[in-house]
DNA sequence: TTGCCAATGATTGTTTATGATCATATTGTA
DNA sequence: TACAATATGATCATAAACAATCATTGGCAA
């Protein structure tokens, strides 16, 4: 009550500009300097990431800052990183042994890459450049779709993947996306993008879409594919029970992993 | 506890920003800096290669970063990287403004590909995901031919490169090699590899040869290039005089640079 | 004043991070 | 090859941080 900061704007504030200065903040760092209790820090520092402020870890909270100064890619993987890690995990169940299976450039597909790199006796058909990496050093067998390389998704993309592509035989296509909605159904930003994706679609025997629940009812510019073209969806416990159920109903298989 | 770094996010920044500049970090040398036991590192480390931040490996950890780009796989020859570079160096006169052209495997090419990637208003077209991941954040246009991956090489090779490269046009071809000898041309160890660069021969219409002076009068199993096939041959200036005169006398343009 | 409300602080049981221990696996070396 | 040294993963105990709940405080209006 001495020195204590009254007003929570104002904490919230000298906390965001003391995060903007170190980067990273710790709870008991912020009560000593602003008298107050942990329990108020934790209450400022949860609004502060429901916000989209700050990102809250255990013990503290670190800037959003330090995470973008990073490429464009990476950051999409660490925002929902555990979402999209369980997700990966659920969708590994998908996958047979001796398949030929595709992985697309989203970065629940990559997490799924990941656990795929311990794995032998399939063939992975990939169209970007980090699923290769990932895989580059040890492995299954691993067949790179060409194609002009798109740097922002860091993938290849474009009409130059169509001959490659149409002498493959696919058992089941694993895909990000940027939206899915009930009137537009699969969407993505980039025209090159989605011209790839509904080749892979076309060839493969089984698709599997992969989308954390912000996806959920989010559209994008360029359609590559309606909802009854994806038989299975596999999304994170945080989705909308409402558009799950109507998906259903639309005949998807819906998938939630537990989070 | 005394000085010991306290955010598992916090301790996990110093670690990549290490890797970043040593590529190599350990895992008694983490725990030194930081003040935290192995077990906790070494949970770090596991965290970071699950998010495909950093590859573990047994001691400590490598930057993928760097996987992807030293040419660790060259100095079993033991020349030199400055040799490698110079070549390179000589090799960029050959570069037009709006070409298209074609850079390989090899690892000077490799170093061809990093200066390249300061320039704009070409196409590079390789097999090289080396070169791809080099020319990945910034750089000229990148198309890459697709195939499967050959872990050795980190190229992409065989039969399913044909259709891809069937329609483009490369006005240079920049390739490597493993021998050069009077008597069997240009060859390579890997017969899917050797296929791979006929094709791209045969559509380039100058080939321009990077091989280190170690390479000359070397053979190795697949043949891919007879002599009077590649006009330019750039090596190092350690090269046998003999062997170089005599292949000029055969109509091969010999660069050899300086040191 | 009285009563209400929002914000804060305290208490509780639970979860998470850490460090120590130990059996196993890996690496380098003789 | 076998051996020694080291790194590792698994397990557990401990301590810190946490979320949920409830009590307290102080401001404000009727």
């Amino acid at each position: 009550m001495s020195d204590a900061i009254g007003l929570a704007a104002e904490r919230q504030e000298k906390i965001r500009k003391m995060l903007k200065r170190e980067g990273v903040v710790r709870v008991e760092q912020l009560c000593a300097a602003m008298s107050v209790s942990p329990a108020t820090i934790r209450r400022d520092l949860a609004d502060l990431d429901q916000r989209g402020l700050a990102r809250r870890v255990h013990g503290g909270a670190v800037s959003l800052q330090s995470v973008l100064d990073e490429p464009v890619f990476d950051d999409k993987t660490g925002i929902a990183a555990r979402e999209k890690q369980s997700i990966a995990d659920e969708a590994l169940k998908y996958v047979k042994n001796s398949d030929s299976i595709f992985l697309d450039g989203g970065s629940s597909v990559l997490a799924l890459a990941r656990l795929i790199a311990d794995m032998q006796g399939i063939t992975v058909v990939t169209n970007s450049l980090r699923v290769a990496a990932t895989l580059s050093s040890h492995g299954p067998r691993c067949i790179l779709v060409g194609g002009e390389l798109r740097r922002i998704s860091q993938t290849f993309v474009g009409p130059l993947t169509e001959p490659m592509l149409s002498g493959l035989h696919l058992d089941t296509a694993f895909m990000g996306t940027i939206g899915l909605s009930e009137e537009n159904g699969y969407t993505t930003t980039d025209p090159a993008e989605a011209f790839t994706k509904r080749l892979v679609i076309a060839r493969a025997r089984n698709v599997v879409a992969l989308a954390d629940s912000s996806k959920l009812g989010k559209e994008s510019f360029s359609h590559f594919a309606d909802l009854n073209q994806i038989g299975t969806l596999i999304t994170d416990s945080s989705a909308d029970a409402a558009i799950v159920k109507r998906l259903s109903k639309q005949g998807v298989e819906v998938v939630c992993s537990k989070t």
